[in-house]
DNA sequence: GTAGCTGCAAATCATTTGCATAACC
DNA sequence: GGTTATGCAAATGATTTGCAGCTAC
């Protein structure tokens, strides 16, 4: 948290841009929260210690850390954006609980290098990807089975 | 085709509802279309036919096709949602250019397999998965070397 | 000092909903 | 005939933008 703080400011400056008390705020809130939150939670987190920063500013830092490499915008089932702290370099994919919503992170490369290859024989070059599983977590099953 | 248009009159009868000329107006336009359309899209191809069809009408009949799972709703990168048809029990995954936008299905059983075991391993039963690979195709990847 | 920020209110955009009229079964 | 569908206009909800004042560099 220290290290993204430290290169969040390093991205600030190599843009020109200004190191504020609101981003660093917002991004030591975000950092600090661990995962998946949307931009309305942080904003909750974040005005508790900083009650005049507001939710638009929480956007538009949002939208600068992912530009930094250091946040991504995912959209999973519902109607806002989750965004989670990424490690440079670092890429994980997600099971998703279809009953209570909990989400697990995962990696596997054997499934990466599969991908590039189907890639590979349609002519693509990967850049990216997004692998998300949709399922039932072991707690639910456990519990659908004890209620019915 | 025809036969997708069958199964939605038949899920209309089994769940009460009206099969109107409306919904096989949009259905048949949908199915006609082939794939990949946001509601936007589909709602200008039924226009020509019936103009007097609305956006709404067209929203409200694709949440019953995916409902009936005769269409999925996907969000790719983009602010709307694209919708496909989906032939029952099949299931694809996509490889979208991120220079032209252009989308290519796949489906890749070892890749499939290899996420069951992932889940399992993570106590999860998977009930549905997405994949997508973003990158460049080779069209985008030739042009860009001739730009340079 | 000045360009770049912030925060408020207002705008936007996709999608949904309320409601009066019209169409199916 | 009664219920459900349609289409319009208006509502919604997440996100963005305009703008006047504020702040970092």
């Amino acid at each position: 948290m220290r290290q993204a703080l430290a290169h969040f400011s390093a991205f600030l400056a190599a843009s020109g841009l200004k190191n504020t008390r609101q981003r660093q705020a917002i991004a030591k809130a975000f950092f600090g929260a661990g995962t998946h939150l949307t931009a309305e939670q942080l904003y909750r987190r974040v005005s508790k210690r900083h009650p005049k920063i507001g939710l638009v500013t929480v956007y538009r830092t949002l939208k600068l850390l992912a530009a930094a490499g250091l946040a991504k915008e995912r959209q999973f089932g519902g109607s806002q954006a989750l965004y989670e702290p990424e490690q440079e370099g670092m890429h994980h994919d997600h099971l998703i609980c279809t009953a209570c919503g909990k989400i697990v992170e995962f990696e596997n490369d054997l499934i990466e290098s599969l991908q590039n290859k189907v890639a590979e024989q349609r002519g693509f070059l990967v850049q990216d990807h997004k692998l998300e599983l949709y399922g039932i977590c072991r707690e639910c099953r456990t519990r659908e089975r004890r209620e019915d």
